[in-house]
DNA sequence: AGCGATGTGTGATCTCCATCACCAGTCTGC
DNA sequence: GCAGACTGGTGATGGAGATCACACATCGCT
């Protein structure tokens, strides 16, 4: 139950930033008017660039969030799990979306409409300002993700930098050292802007340096800081 | 601190440009609790990784917003003009400054206090929405520069799209198809991700393929549409 | 003048990674 | 079982741009 951002160190799980920390008055208003459906695997909620219908709010499940260069180009900018309202910021802003958001496995996702979430707005200050909050936090993730993409040359950086973060989700699972592997090497690649054939190149090296061990789908990362050190570079 | 009063930009002093769109009720009371001083190039207001003060409005002038990588490399995310608040986020969230804001020129700028702002939004819904909305756009924004410096490879393409934002932002002067430089080619290259010399080199290209004449700090572009040609490329 | 500081132009290298190409597993449905 | 789609490994190649290294303008300054 958190956001996080790709690719950077210290991510941030918002505290309790669900639903669930509205007074219950107001979290039943908007569960009045909200429609939960499960999804499968691969819908897209919304794409960039159409017009706001409303928000989503991730029940269960997890969805991508992707934009779209010119040229074909994906980049993937999080991954949103459960609590995490979607299209937040082009709902209040009145523009388009900025993002494409897609299931990335079976989900059960709550739809509120435009007019629907306004009107609450207004109503219910604590909704507005529940609201902004995760605007605020979306910046911020999304600022810290030009600065890990862009500012950061190799993409062996940026690769170590996107497991620690995987690592910082996991502290308090029973094994803080361990890492499900959800993603394609492609995806890998379209969260740190590499290609498919890099990702596969890195985390071959990172085996070699003893980095990482893999079995399945588990990641090991059995030093931590030996894979942060790669990130100051 | 020291003010300072500059001849340079009152040929332009949109009076109160900056709240029209709240009900004066609101921008009045915003108006007795803001300090507003007027200070040199090169001030830094806030840095990346402060705990938020509060916010700051430009009334007047230029203010430059950076983030910096590890590495010491920045990157300018945006250049911040009169009306526009900064470090809204930072402040709604209780997060740090996401980045760092400089003026770039003399300029005149407005603080509030972050309980200030905050007791304020929760007198005044508009407010509230105001900065909602503002947010809403740097968030928007930040996701098309990514796109922008993420997913198109060339450097001349992401110098195309720069000058052509440019000539967007002087529809209204009474030479649209000029734009005065005011960034040297460092910070160009800052805006775009790439090195001085990088940058140096795309503008002798630039003007050899007739895209760009430039006569001291002024640039003309004689064919828009040749520039934008670059940019889908 | 003469001096630093700062911005610019341009050559020569060098490195990282995208891209192309091909092969090998693995998982599906038929 | 097999065909086809998707995924992952890895070599070879090329190119865009970072970086280094200069030279040359401007400035403002004392």
């Amino acid at each position: 139950m958190a956001t996080y951002a790709v690719s950077n160190a210290q991510k941030l799980a918002p505290a309790d930033n669900t639903f669930c920390d509205l007074p219950p008055a107001v979290a039943d208003a908007v569960e009045q008017l909200a429609l939960t459906t499960t999804y499968p695997t691969g819908v897209v909620l919304f794409a960039e660039g159409q017009a706001p219908r409303g928000v989503f709010i991730v029940r269960r499940g997890r969805v991508k969030l992707s934009i779209c260069g010119s040229d074909g180009r994906t980049l993937i900018l999080r991954l949103v799990e459960a609590g995490c309202p979607l299209g937040v910021a082009a709902v209040v802003s009145g523009r388009q979306y900025e993002a494409t958001a897609e299931t990335q496995e079976p989900s059960e996702i709550s739809f509120l409409r435009h007019s629907d979430l306004l009107r609450l707005m207004r109503l219910h200050g604590e909704l507005a300002l529940w609201v902004t909050q995760h605007i605020s936090q979306d910046y911020a993730s999304t600022c810290r993700e030009i600065r890990d993409l862009i500012l950061s040359d190799s993409a062996s950086e940026k690769l170590a930098r996107l497991l620690v973060g995987w690592l910082d989700q996991n502290t308090k699972s029973k094994n803080p050292s361990q890492v499900k592997l959800a993603l394609t090497h492609e995806e890998i690649g379209q969260m740190i802007g590499s290609s498919r054939e890099t990702v596969s190149r890195l985390f071959a090296g990172f085996k070699k340096q003893r980095l990482i061990q893999q079995s399945g789908s588990t990641l090991v990362i059995p030093n931590r800081v030996a894979l942060e050190s790669l990130i100051t570079a």
